[in-house]
DNA sequence: AAACCTCCCAACCGCATCGTG
DNA sequence: GCACGATGCGGTTGGGAGGTT
């Protein structure tokens, strides 16, 4: 128990928290299955369970349910949820109701996984190039030398500028033509690099 | 072998919205 | 129109599993 579960159950020591037992398990699967959903926290109370509704109601639509489908995102998956969420950004409910057998939860999780990862590189590479800009900027106006100034000096933000926002309207593009725009320039290592990856990541489903 | 790190996912929390009296 | 409880939603967190050093 976490101190906040603590502080919780102190509260109210008849709810429990934290995972959910094979037992609660079967308890709330038999009673939806004999009664149906209902109020959440009546249900919870009549099937005997020391959860509150909410807990009972997360419990069987993210994981008790007969028709959840969990793991393997396929590719044909990856690339609506891509789609869905270009259109609608973080409306994963919304998202969700596109994907049979998929989960809210699930394809939040999914994405921020990949999202953060991401995320990560690209800060890291935004750093990088504006450090480098600034040196770049004082080393345009004398010499042309520096390896890495020009990739940098490539990198067009279209697909990461603002870091967040522009995920929303750039991934539906995302294809390999547009990769390759970025990619005919054959000195730019560090560009394609990321750029590729992430597509790669979005077709192989790492 | 063990300490550390990273990734993934179940579950919780707070807020917004909806429904009802 | 208001109050209140129930539900839905999105953000966040904690911990286990697996990988790396």
């Amino acid at each position: 128990m976490d101190k906040k579960q603590q502080c919780k159950t102190s509260q109210d020591p008849e709810v429990r928290k934290g995972p959910w037992t094979m037992e609660e398990d079967l308890i709330l699967m038999n009673y939806i299955a004999n009664h149906g959903e209902g109020v959440w926290n009546s249900l919870a109370k009549a099937a005997g369970l020391k959860r509150n509704g909410k807990s009972c109601r997360l419990r069987w639509l993210n994981y008790l349910r007969p028709d959840v489908r969990r793991g393997n995102i396929t590719p044909e998956e990856q690339l609506l949820i891509m789609e869905l969420h270009a259109k609608w950004g973080n409306r994963w409910s919304k998202i969700a109701k596109h994907l049979p057998g998929r989960t809210d939860n699930e394809i939040k999780n999914y994405w921020r996984t990949r999202i953060q990862k991401h995320i990560k590189q690209a800060e890291n590479f935004q750093q990088q190039s504006s450090n480098n800009s600034e040196i770049n900027d004082h080393q345009a106006s004398t010499s042309h030398v520096s390896t890495m100034a020009e990739p940098m000096e490539m990198y067009s933000p279209p697909c990461y500028q603002g870091m967040l926002e522009p995920f929303s309207t750039q991934f539906p593009t995302i294809n390999p033509d547009q990769s390759s725009c970025c990619t005919n320039d054959n000195n730019n290592i560090n560009y394609w690099s990321m750029e590729d990856s992430w597509s790669m990541q979005l077709l192989n489903g790492d």
